[in-house]
DNA sequence: CTTGGAAAGTCAACAAGGCTGACATAAAAT
DNA sequence: ATTTTATGTCAGCCTTGTTGACTTTCCAAG
């Protein structure tokens, strides 16, 4: 392997903003495809990325509550009702309430809402897979190591929680 | 180093489901932290996300035409042109009508639209370049050897067309 | 020279999904 | 008893995406 490693001379080459600038783009553009399949299925069922972005968090963590929810998505909570209350209505999500903190909200899918998750996760999860074949593993490590180091230290928490299944 | 490669046994530990999930909460949560600085610059002159797309690929390729952008960027032309419209109103961006063909516009950055770039892509690149030296070079290439793959094929070839400055 | 079609722009209308602010209710905590 | 927290809701605003219809300009083919 060519050494391209931390300790000398033109080592930091992968420092230049030439080499910064086209890792911005591939976020952007990789992010595109990264939606794009999710996109499709949500739009035949009306629904939008907000959704799909609860459904993820909802399957991830069943019975968390909004507040919860909300911290993880970083949205207001107008905002984050306006999508649980279509998808309630729709019988996607079950909102309990808390046996000990009766405010609490803790949600849940309903079996149709496993579902439309399982159509979208495995539609996101091919092209992840595709990627991660084509690229082999130690290219996947690299590439969440980075990302990691991308995240705000507060939503990194959200992140780092979730590894072991919070 | 430890053998996660392609040969053979538990060798595809990163391809179970588990892992795939990991690789998609870390590209919804690392995209955040993406667009977090250059949002609160944006913010301060009264633009969006939209205007900076587009700033950033005008400053890429300097007299690029609308079409071309429009083909990038993967938006309607109505889409573009409001974003556009109020960019050259503000004196961010001219658009030159093109020599040989007089009904292409040329985009370009205008010194004020270069100054709002500069500060734009310094805020965006900082945050790189701290997550780049964290991973290192390694994670760097893993890294973009990933989001590559996991781009659209036609997209990919914006993305491609670009490394070599088009 | 006429005409077909591409490039660009504009107007109108709409939707998703962010936001703020104000307010209501229930229940927990002090 | 009072305050704080969790949730939900109403109203209104903004950005940024969409579709559809239409115009102007102008290159290029006939």
């Amino acid at each position: 392997m060519a050494d391209t490693g931390t300790q000398g001379g033109e080592t930091l080459l992968f420092l230049t903003d030439e080499q910064l600038r086209k890792g911005i783009e591939a976020m952007f553009f990789a992010y595109r495809g990264f939606t794009a399949d999710p996109d499709r299925i949500l739009d035949k069922y009306g629904y939008g990325r907000a959704h799909h972005r609860a459904i993820h968090f909802i399957n991830r963590q069943p019975g968390l509550t909004v507040t919860t929810l909300l911290d993880v998505l970083g949205v207001t909570k107008q905002s984050l009702n306006r999508v649980l209350r279509t998808m309630i209505e729709d019988g996607l999500v079950e909102s309990r309430v808390g046996r000990k903190d009766k405010r609490a909200r803790h949600l849940h899918l309903t079996e149709a809402g496993l579902a439309l998750e399982r159509e979208l996760s495995e539609a996101q999860r091919a092209r992840m897979r595709a990627a991660y074949r084509t690229a082999g593993p130690q290219a996947v490590a690299g590439f969440r190591h980075v990302l990691e180091a991308m995240m705000d230290p507060e939503i990194r928490r959200h992140y780092q929680t979730m590894k072991d299944g919070g």
